[in-house]
DNA sequence: TAGTGGTCTAGACCACATG
DNA sequence: ATGTGGTCTAGACCACTAG
């Protein structure tokens, strides 16, 4: 193994050494560039780019006219958890989805939604009252759990509730994917919008305690109509 | 306001806006350091810094021998696993917050961010190591809590830890949004991406215990860049 | 005011990739 | 063989911090 190093990065090495092993603790102070120069028989250009190094490690911090000191890393953990699973859900009483489109989920459909298995897939707006729509919403459901059209279309809530009410089973987690993405030719012109615009997309694969995904919704949001917010409450002992 | 940019800057930022413009697509070669030099009139050195800029970003990759090209941006989306009030701060951690600019906060930047009062703003790129940027971030903090700049650079956690354990204030609850946004000009470049592309802006307002914001934190994540995700587990009484 | 890090110049030699 | 980026030297002036 040949292991030349470039010689600002051997003393970049010896630096990290001593705040390693703790002969530098945080808040000491490191060499100067000019002790470092003379030490190390060295440029100064040389001994910038070592510390360089160490600074984009986040290790040390340098200040003009101050001086170079190791830096105190990280910082106390944050924190009790908040088990908050029912307002995740609450956007989807809010907002009705109204299905137009029943088929069986497609290979395109179960790989953009990241699942596997024999699941229908239900296409259709999200509105509120008389508004523009607030988004398109494909929902994949296990066949065997799946309710026929025509229930579709009468839920009020959302469709993960009908299932656990007809059939008993239970949602016992919940993960919630959301990113921005441009949306396509087809989707913008049903939501009104010009192709290659913004939307939020929010992915949701719902399983049961068995692990089984027993749904998963996709739903694109355009920019400007909708935004997800949620509340988190630090939970005191 | 002090616009004064040195020169090594100056000039990545001009590169940066061929690339972000499209002038300059991916794989298309960069000027070699020496013409850099000439049609600029600058040292080597000032080159090699502003090309070091926009590699430390991702934009552009170097070989030795080679030449310099525009990299290819498809950095595959990565999801950040969120469930907790704990884990909800974590990101903030692994992917680091790089400070680049501080100021008062300005009523643009207060409505846009949902407060009012006396504010100092931080904008800056965080990015996980090596790659492109995954966003742009500023955060604004009450005036009186605010740490000098300097601070912040060696911050190796969130601004909020910071303020929790310097200042004894204590977050009590986090307000979070998240909606889809068009890119305006400058943020695109400053990502590399073209202007009005996708990208998944969140919005965070920390509150202490007396109601008071004490920070807040907006950050622009171009699509498919960043995708961000939350596991919720039913609680069982 | 002395010393620090930040910026910049003008050179040099080298390892490496490409034609 | 030429030219690229990687490393390195030896200077310089400046803005800023601290004693």
């Amino acid at each position: 193994m040949n292991t030349i190093q470039p010689r600002y990065r051997q003393i970049a090495d010896e630096l990290r050494l001593l705040i390693a092993s703790g002969k530098l603790k945080p808040g000491d102070a490191l060499p100067t560039e000019m002790e470092l120069c003379e030490v190390k028989d060295i440029s100064r250009h040389t001994a910038r780019e070592a510390l360089r190094i160490l600074t984009e490690d986040g290790l040390i911090a340098r200040r003009r006219g101050a001086g170079t000191v190791v830096t105190t890393p990280p910082a106390p953990a944050f924190a009790q958890p908040i088990g908050d699973f029912e307002s995740i859900l609450q956007y989807a009483r809010d907002a009705v989805f109204i299905p137009e489109r029943t088929r069986p989920a497609s290979a395109a459909d179960l790989k953009r939604m990241g699942v596997e298995g024999d699941y229908i897939a239900y296409t259709g707006l999200r509105r509120a009252t008389g508004e523009a729509p607030l988004a398109i919403t494909t929902i994949l459901v296990l066949r065997q759990l799946a309710p026929p059209l025509e229930e579709v279309n009468q839920l009020q809530g959302s469709i993960s509730e009908w299932i656990e009410g007809a059939h008993g089973a239970s949602v016992s987690n919940v993960i919630q994917r959301m990113e921005a993405v441009a949306l396509g030719k087809g989707d913008a012109a049903r939501l009104g919008v010009a192709a290659g615009s913004p939307a939020l997309r929010t992915l949701r694969r719902y399983a049961d305690t068995a692990g089984r995904t027993i749904l998963v919704s996709e739903s694109l949001h355009p920019a400007g109509r909708f935004a997800y917010e949620m509340k988190l409450t630090r939970q005191r002992k």
